[in-house]
DNA sequence: CTATAATAATTTGCATACAAACTAATTTAG
DNA sequence: CTAAATTAGTTTGTATGCAAATTATTATAG
């Protein structure tokens, strides 16, 4: 078996998470000039669309939806609080749980997204077919590395 | 026009971006164990894996090719050429340009790596048609970033 | 009832990432 | 030929991101 055969599969345009790395990446960046104007950067505008749909959390529970480390989560929402977006507190029952909720200026905030993600929209420029099989390709990845997780 | 509709797009299920994010985080996370024995991380994993194709290149070259800022990748070089994966010296021709090199260590390195891809593979777990789809279909959404990169 | 375990969040350490400012070298315009 | 512009890399500042260690609180086992 010659090199190119037994590398093969190194070789940059081979790999299926190197171009799922660079999209991520880029679709961040493209994001930051949208939410800028909304003073947030896009992990913030993530949690923030976690509660718009979710008024109250906790670290915990944002962190399994989002997927984030409750070290990442802790001062980002230290940061949102001074946006003034939500508050934190202990919970009074049990002073381990920190409530998180979303503000009226947190609230308000949505008004000014609601274009976000159709100039996002634009920007990815995939048909709805695309969009689709995209969507579910993505979630279906997710759900295999989380069955990959259990086996550990 | 309720709210429901208002703000259906921002809704977290309803956005193609997140999923990507996601799944860049998790592959990347799933990576770690696998890289951590070639003493790399995934970044830097990219990098060697551009290294064994061009063995020799600068850090514009590579900031175009791997769509990485100079400014990431001139602490990264600077930690694989103190593994010893790689060699940095200005070019006599021209001392603006940083002439990087990879060693024979660092193109031995690719001995050790050739499982990765196949270990990651069994993680993502797609059929060969699905991962074509996933394939083709990222590269075009950075083709469409990049063409509303230079309407910029 | 108390020592131990479990749980939730925070802190620390390390490694990206990028924008903006900066430095040094080369090219170009006049 | 030289001042100004361009170019290549580096540094600085800010924001993730995660693993591991730590703190504080609550639950549990004996």
């Amino acid at each position: 078996m010659g090199d190119s055969e037994k590398y093969e599969g190194l070789l940059l345009r081979n790999q299926i998470c190197f171009p799922v790395y660079l999209c991520a990446k880029e679709i961040t960046r493209k994001y930051t000039p949208f939410l800028s104007k909304l003073d947030l950067t896009y992990t913030q505008y993530v949690v923030m669309m976690y509660f718009w749909e979710k008024k109250e959390s906790n670290v915990k529970e944002i962190g399994k939806s989002l997927l984030l480390d409750p070290s990442t989560l802790t001062p980002l929402l230290k940061k949102l609080e001074e946006k003034g977006y939500i508050t934190r507190e202990r919970s009074s029952e049990d002073e381990r749980n920190l409530v998180v909720k979303v503000t009226e200026k947190g609230l308000n905030l949505r008004d000014k997204a609601v274009n976000v993600p159709v100039e996002m929209g634009k920007c990815i420029d995939l048909s709805p077919k695309e969009a689709k099989t995209l969507y579910n390709l993505m979630y279906k990845v997710l759900a295999n590395i989380e069955k990959e997780n259990e086996n550990e």
